[in-house]
DNA sequence: CCGAAGTTTCAAGAACGACTGAAAATTGGA
DNA sequence: TCCAATTTTCAGTCGTTCTTGAAACTTCGG
């Protein structure tokens, strides 16, 4: 719907917000489900996000054009994974929802949450395998040696890769990233990043 | 199958063993389809893994009762996230494959991939969005400003973020990898985590 | 305590990606 | 060069996950 000219209507800035929102749900989107999360939940989120506003029900499922149902079962999985807030507005009964706004307080709560989901469901199956195994005879074969040789460094791996996150999650957290970053951007321009992706 | 009591046979270590690999497998699996990876492929990296022999097609497709093209679609993909070689015995005409044995070199195989993959794509639409909006008028209302500085919040976390991989992946990685875990291990008992899974 | 506004649940269906199997292409040896 | 062994491709089928929509439920104001 093209603006009319001279129309006292705001100018097409607000299409342009519009439409730099919608390139923005999308692409968050996409790479959600590159990472194994809905696509759409993916989408609830960039759109709390971008949009910097408290939404309620009707506005993700109106904006974003799902069901009912799933906005809300998006919504709550969101609130579930820390990175989204129900807010609360006194003489309205409906509920609003908030994003976080720090991406490393967002990036925290995933990777908290991933952790506890799939990593260390991960590191207790290995465990299990491992000490299952363990105390078959000595070495009935090299097979079986080369078998625990190679459990025991994949559990090693994902242990400290725990240790690490674990790190990163905790009170820490920010001080181990800003020493990192700068750790990584040492002889790096800043403005090189740019340019790759330009 | 249940073994034959004082059978020549090898003992049922060989059976426990098998039986150790198909949880490996199993448990392999379920992690990769929750990172986004096909639990197929992600069960034959397993085998592969696991197993620490060559194998080829028509092993990897009677041991996960696959189809043939299914295998062969996964050992490709494979091959090209880089945690699999193929390889070629003098005298016989089929393929190999031979997983990557070290989990650091593999992980920092896959972050590369992803990176490449899912990162730099993000990044690049990012930027195409931050500037497609920036020539809009000065403010038009805090919404275009909030909008903005979103944008430019999330840009800077996704750059810090790729920096920060660029080192663990490149020829620095092995050390800063050190450090990280020497820095995470600080006050932290080595026995600690199997506690917690066990 | 009732009724309206709002939210959640869940069975059925739609949409999506994965898998199969057979045909086509490739490869190495004779 | 030809043949047989092996690998790759891909259209169709299959299975899983996502989505819908309406009913059940909850909550709050009156």
């Amino acid at each position: 719907m093209p603006r009319v000219p001279g129309s006292k209507t705001p100018p097409d800035d607000a299409a342009a917000l519009t439409a730099a929102q919608d390139r923005f749900i999308e692409v968050w989107g996409q790479m959600g489900s590159a990472w194994g999360i809905s696509r759409t939940m993916a989408q609830v989120h960039a759109l709390l996000y971008i949009s910097a506003q408290d939404l309620c029900t009707d506005d993700v499922m109106d904006r974003l054009d799902i069901s009912r149902g799933n906005a809300s079962m998006s919504l709550r999985a969101l609130v579930e994974w820390g990175i989204v807030e129900r807010v609360h507005r006194r003489g309205d009964r409906k509920e609003y929802f908030r994003a976080e706004p720090d991406p490393w307080v967002m990036f925290r709560a995933i990777l908290r949450q991933r952790l506890k989901r799939e990593v260390e469901p991960l590191l207790a199956s290995l465990y299990e395998i491992r000490d299952a195994t363990r105390h078959s005879r000595a070495d009935a074969g090299s097979l079986a040696t080369e078998h625990n040789r190679r459990l025991e460094s994949i559990l090693n791996a994902f242990s400290t890769l725990e240790l690490v996150s674990a790190k990163f999650i905790g009170p820490a957290g920010e001080g181990l990233l800003q020493a990192a970053s700068l750790l990584a951007s040492i002889d790096h321009d800043p403005e090189q990043q740019r340019r790759t992706h330009a």
